[in-house]
This record gives C-alpha cells, sequence and structure tokens, in this order.
DNA sequence: CTGAAAGCGCTTACAG
DNA sequence: CTGAAAGCGCTTACAG
C-alpha cells in the first residue's frame, strides 16, 4: 500500500555496521589483535595483521569513538565558543580551527553565543556536557571572568582567541589591540586630523572593543589630542544613521571616525552616506578587522587585518599541546601575540575644509 | 624549583568526575535506580528518588554520553557540512541550525569544505566517524550526486539546506531559486534594461548558482530578450575588475547585470566603481541571498533576501524527525519551500543614457 | 607475538 | 518499585 517503494533490485540496507568483533571472526583473530592492527601496535607484516587488513577492508570498518572514547576517556571532540557567525571575523577563525582539528583528527563542537554572557556559560555546559577533550573560546571578557575561573578549576583545557587576558596565565591567540589602535590615531594624525572620534562595539560584550579604546585613549593623549567619549553601539546594529547624526552635529565635530570592527565602520559609512557626505572626502573612517568583503567594497575600507584563519589554527596547535600534556604541567605553552597588517585603503583622506552642516537649526551658532 | 606554583590556598583539582556508580554508592542505591532517575523513568517523589536527586546535585553529576552512546548507539551529536563560513549566508544557516539543535540537547559538529566536491567526501567520512546521528548539507550539487547515494545506502538520516534538489525523495529545505531568478528579471525589465547580464558563482560548486541561471534565462527569454552568455567567477574573488571590464567593454553591454550571490555583487559594484562608473547611474546591479552587510552599505544592494537562520532551524526540525522515526519510514518528513523577499535597495535603476566609454581604442566603432 | 579477561559508564530486559 | 546482571565497542595490563 505504501505510495513509493525501493526499487526491486536494491535490498533493504539492513546491513549492520561491523565491530571489532565481527573483524576478528573475520581474520580468526582475536579482538586484541584487531585492536592492535587498528593501533599500530602490532607487526607490520604478520600473517594475522595481513588477514585483520583484508578483514577491515572488505567489512569497511571503522572503529567506534564510542567504544574507545570510554576507555581512553578521549572524544577526539573539541568545543568551539564564538559570539557569533554574523560576523565574518568570527567565522575566518572557526574555518582555521575547524581545519587544523579535522588534519588532527579532531571535530569540532561549535556553539554561538549571541554576544551574551548569560548564553556563554549554557553553551559551555553543552559542550562539557558532550565530553569535548577542550574548548577553544571567544568570550565577552577575559579578565576576571568567573567562566573561566570555573574551567581553571576543572582542569579542563582551553586556549582564548582575540580575548587578550592581561593575566598571562591565560593561552591566548590574538593581536595587540592596544598597539594597534594607536596605530590608527597616529595614522589620522598624520593626515592632519586632530578630532577623532571613536565608536565601539557594546565594552561589557567585547574586552577587545575595550582594549582598542584604550589604545585610541592613549595615542590621542600622547599626541596631545583631546580624545572624544566613545560612542558605544550594541552589536548586530546596522543603521547607525542617528548615532552619527548626533555626533557629527556636535559643537566640534570629529573629522574622522574609528570603528571598533569593520561591521560598524561599514554602518557608519552608510550612514554617513545618507546624511549626504562623502567618505573620505568629508569624513574619514577606519575600521578592524579586516573582513574579506570590506577589500571589495569601493571605496576600499581602510582597516587593521587581523589574520583570523591563522589565529584559529594557531589556537587549535596551542590546544593540541595542552591536551596532550599532563594536567599538571598547563605552563607547556605561552600566549600568542600574531602580527596585524594597517590596510590603508580609501576611505580616509586629509581633514575636509568644510563640509554640510548637519546641525538642526535651533543648534546653528549665532551669526 | 617550577617558577609558577598555584597558591597554597587552592588545592589540587584531583576531583575526579563522578559517575553513576558514584552516585548509586552516595544515595544508598543501585545504579539502575539512579540510571532510571536520570532519565524520568523512576517515581517522581519516592524516598529512593529524593536521595538520588540529592547525591546528583552535591556530586555534580552529569551522565556520560559515551555510556549511554554505546548502549544506545546514539551521540545527540550532528555534522553540519556546508562550502564555507566566508560567506554570511551560510554563517546565517549555521546560527539557525545551532540554535535549534542546541534547544534539543544535540551538539553540532561543524565542517567546510571550501566549495571543493573533493573534501566535502572526507569530511563527510570524519563526521561519520565521529558517530553523529544525522547530517545536514550544503553540498555542490544534490542531483545525481554520489555522495548522497551512498548516504541513503547507509541509511544515515540527512537533510539539505540551500540545495534544490529536483529529485524529490531527497529531504532539503531551500528557496525557489529559478523563481527568485525570474523575479530580478522581471524587476530590471520593469525599469527599461533590455540587455541584462549574468555574473555567477561556479555551476560546479553551486547548484544553487546554476539554479538561479535557469531562472534568469527562462525569464530573459519569455520577456523576448536575449540571455548573455554567463559570466562564470570562482568563489571567493574579491577582485573582478578585469571580468567586469571585459563585460562592459563588449559591443553591446549590458545595462544591468544579476549576479548569483551578494558577495560578487559586491564584487561587481566595486569594480564597476573602480572603472569609472557609479550605480545605479550607470550600471544596475542586483544580488542574491541578502547578507546583513549589504543592508548597511551605500547604495543598499538590490537583492533577494533568504531566511537564512530560519532555513538552519527549519532543517534541524526536519532531521529531528528523521532521527526520530524508524530508519524504514524516511517518508515521514516533505521538503520545504521557504518564501524569499526581493529587496529593492537602491542598486537599481533605469536606463542610463550615456555612460563612460570602456572599449579599448583599438576597439572603437568606426567614426 | 597473541589471546583471555577485565573494565570504561551507561541502559534495559528480567526477576522479585 | 527496585536490584543484579548482561552487554554496548573498545583498550590494555597480564599471561603465555
Amino acid at each position: 500500500m505504501s505510495p513509493v517503494k525501493p526499487p526491486p533490485g536494491r535490498p533493504a540496507p539492513a546491513k549492520t555496521t561491523p565491530t571489532i568483533r565481527t573483524v576478528a571472526a573475520r581474520a580468526g583473530v582475536s579482538v586484541a589483535t584487531v585492536s592492535r592492527v587498528v593501533n599500530g601496535l602490532a607487526p607490520a607484516h604478520s600473517p594475522a595483521t595481513q588477514r585483520v587488513r583484508a578483514a577491515i577492508k572488505e567489512l569497511g570498518f571503522t572503529p567506534s569513538r564510542l567504544g574507545r572514547g570510554l576507555k581512553t576517556a578521549r572524544t577526539s571532540t573539541i568545543g568551539l565558543v564564538i559570539p557569533s557567525l554574523g560576523n565574518p571575523v568570527f567565522a575566518g577563525s572557526v574555518e582555521g580551527v575547524q581545519a587544523a582539528a579535522r588534519e588532527a583528527g579532531y571535530g569540532v563542537l561549535l556553539t554561538a553565543t549571541n554576544y551574551d554572557p548569560g548564553e556563554e556559560a549554557s553553551a559551555l555546559e553543552t559542550l562539557l556536557s558532550h565530553n569535548v577533550d577542550g574548548l577553544i573560546l571567544t568570550v565577552a571578557k577575559a579578565d576576571g571572568s568567573a567562566l573561566l575561573e570555573d574551567l581553571d578549576g576543572r582542569g579542563v583545557p582551553y586556549v582564548l582567541v582575540f580575548n587578550q587576558p592581561s593575566e598571562s596565565h591565560r593561552l591566548a591567540v590574538t593581536v595587540d589591540n592596544v598597539a594597534a589602535a594607536r596605530q590608527v590615531v597616529e595614522l589620522l594624525k598624520g593626515l592632519g586630523h586632530r578630532r577623532i572620534g571613536m565608536v565601539a562595539g557594546s565594552f561589557t560584550s567585547s574586552d577587545r572593543a575595550r582594549l582598542r579604546w584604550l589604545g585610541y585613549d592613549d595615542a590621542m593623549v600622547r599626541a596631545g589630542l583631546k580624545p572624544a567619549p566613545v560612542i558605544e553601539v550594541p552589536f548586530g546594529a546596522t543603521d547607525l544613521t542617528e548615532q552619527v547624526r548626533a555626533v557629527l552635529a556636535a559643537p566640534e565635530p570629529p573629522t574622522a571616525l574609528f570603528c571598533s570592527t569593520d561591521l560598524i565602520a561599514v554602518a557608519v559609512i552608510g550612514a554617513a552616506t545618507r546624511l549626504g557626505l562623502e567618505v573620505p572626502r568629508d569624513l574619514s573612517v577606519v575600521g578592524f578587522d579586516g573582513i574579506a568583503v570590506t577589500a571589495a567594497m569601493r571605496p576600499q575600507l581602510t582597516t587593521i587585518v587581523q589574520p583570523t584563519e591563522r589565529m584559529g589554527r594557531e589556537a587549535f596547535g596551542l590546544l593540541a599541546r595542552l591536551m596532550a600534556a599532563a594536567p599538571d604541567r598547563p605552563d607547556i605553552a605561552t600566549p600568542v601575540l600574531l602580527p596585524y597588517e594597517l590596510r590603508r585603503g580609501e576611505t580616509v583622506g586629509p581633514v575636509p575644509t568644510g563640509r554640510p552642516d548637519l546641525r538642526s537649526p535651533q543648534e546653528a551658532p549665532p551669526g
């Protein structure tokens, strides 16, 4: 009566997956011998080994990770926690982690937390309940994080990416956010800008944003310039017209805006355009991250390019060492600060000599 | 001699993870009872249950998925295969899958194939070796795929995302790519465009690209217009200046370009800008996908917006039904075609009346 | 060089 | 309602 039947030629796929026992029977040896062959612990050319190899091939046997894992307390699986895939900068590190992990025979269990510190804890719980051997994390903040303390206490190996902890015992792969931000300010200053503002993602969701602000603030002060109050915007916001209008309508508006991420920079440029300004003629804009799409855009975004894929790869490398080391020797590896690159792009230019006045009538200066 | 010692206050974290046996001993019951309590099979208020619950809490016990998995042949883990995270359109579906999976207590093992059909097979092997309960895939092509045949043969439950197979027995969550592409052509035609070109990602890496071209071709013919030969570009290319120059330097160059993805559209707009053209004044451009960053850009990209996160969620929903069903009843679910939206944006306009001549001198028309 | 046996942490008929 | 026991697929001392 069933409307669709499989073609009669194809028999029911009741083929049960072969186990080590099936293989042993087929090869006429014990399961121990099969296990040794699979793990490379058997003599390479003995007749028994030959027969086992043949049986494995004929049966298409793959050892179950569950059985193995139960015995060895290892799953060859790591957990990866990131704020969001919506930002391609994280996509880059995920690809790096994933590629390195695959080469090493590890699986990657992925979770996104949507920049919500509350979700971080539950994501971690989920991953831990899947018996991951280690973790690679990008969290809201690395310093004084109860979450990380907890992980330390449990003795779970982990490595941070993007986070830049001040406590050096926490392993992290990142760039020098402070130095990079300083360099942005210096570039802008070199172009003649004195009033440089900063737009940043929410500090409570991103210690990187805060670090970049620190670098901005420091460089401004050193250069004898007055840092402007930071404009914090929520992550994921695509329309920043009102924020940009507000900052440009101030009495002494900035001539350049440093954004803590490329995504914010794109939104700022979009907002400026909508307000009738042209970038960089009327306003210089700099981002941070170096996501691919900003290289294709015209004008090409000026930004700090992070080696995201490499960051992911190196993070897995560190984690692998950690997982291989005895649990009481976590000092086997040290934090990694990777080089970044300031891509000059086309969104910065000299100080505008005059530009559309965005102040609303009632705010216009006397005269 | 070790330079850094843990503070003496904190004892060595030798705390061994509690097992079902530990809990049983603590509560003075058998492991069977603990198992029943954990799985909600014990009487809710019996004294034994109470004691077990207390012991679980005191010990911080979480059942090992390895032990459970060995018994039940389930890992509560699914595999997710996508071409690349570099394209945010996939990031969206990944987030959807991941969120739905987490809510259902499933872990998601992620792998990217870099649009390489060869990597698809090895990625699948890796995932299967991790004993995933099911798979969600975006592959190069769904029709006549040896990979999918193999999966069918093995009886592994899987659901496709983005792929739009013509064979209806393959479960997929996608949009109607052909219809959407037609709609783009109709929009352009309504604006007066007659010479509409198409730039597409490599057909061999993406059956979606081919389907969108099919829709384009069909709509052109129906409208009495002449379809131009498709310009295939490799995935991941950010500089399309030469390709765009070539197509616009042709004798009867297109006045509008339909791109099979947003990322390609962004690159095409960048190339046009570099060539001294203004979009949409000199050239109309339409994308496909609706990735977030194109909403922030000015001019805002005209594109087909796919509900990517929802696609991911629905895919997991289908897979969950499949995994719950008996292996011989795969007909429990049917393919899902989700609605898309044509976002008008700002990159399309009327046919240009005149624009910079991109033909090189030797190609200039006589006179 | 190879095998018999114990055991990793669970679940689940089977008794009682 | 609860427990004793078998067994899921492996690995690994321990003998031989």
